[in-house]
DNA sequence: CGGGATCCTAGACGATACTG
DNA sequence: CAGTATCGTCTAGGATCCCG
């Protein structure tokens, strides 16, 4: 996916660049503020090294998230999603609100 | 995926629900009303009919929405939204909403 | 028309080892 | 610590055929 020739629906647009869970996690994850690789591959459950470098790499080249890395050792690299990245909040947030009020019906 | 036995998080309930390309889709194309098999298999763009039935059947094991299938000659099987179903619109519109402004941005 | 059954493939993902 | 590299697995999805 290139970010040129998007899709014509504009839902399918937000698809191909967060269309999948692990992108969705990070960025919950990143919503809060910058973090490092090491806390998120704690806190994306599950995710593995290889994964989670592939996803950021993509978010990064789509500029919804930026990499810094930190000339030290142990090296540090972080992660801070840019102005398009947090613009993606109302979404995530409409799914915490629909997940919550699913979660309360099916397993309360 | 069983419909108890859910994620802790929120927004991992929902990616657990509606967290693939095809569900968004169908969803997209059903907040607007009932539709049939062929109609949805013709506005979902480039799903096959074997994609397009195993998303319907989880979908409607998940009581998103309901199947219902008349005794017509031919047949005739339509697809509508529960309330639950409805109720993640938000969502999607939010999702419309940042590619829309994604897309100026980007392709303009 | 709306599937089910079958077979097959690509790409996503996992596991492990190595490194600046 | 934060990767890269390599290899192996596995399943979502594609293609095709058939049927009530």
């Amino acid at each position: 996916m290139t970010i040129k020739n998007l899709p014509p629906c504009p839902v399918e647009v937000t698809l191909s660049l967060i269309g999948n869970r692990w992108k969705c996690l990070i960025l919950r994850d990143l919503l809060s503020g910058t973090k490092r690789f090491g806390e998120l591959k704690k806190s994306v459950e599950g995710i593995t090294q290889k994964v989670l470098t592939s996803n950021l790499r993509e978010m990064e080249a789509n500029n919804l998230l930026v990499r810094r890395v930190y000339a030290e050792v142990p090296p540090r690299v972080e992660y801070t999603l840019t102005k398009t990245g947090m613009s993606l909040r109302p979404i995530l947030e409409a799914m915490f609100v629909w997940g919550s009020e699913y979660k309360e019906k099916n397993q309360a």
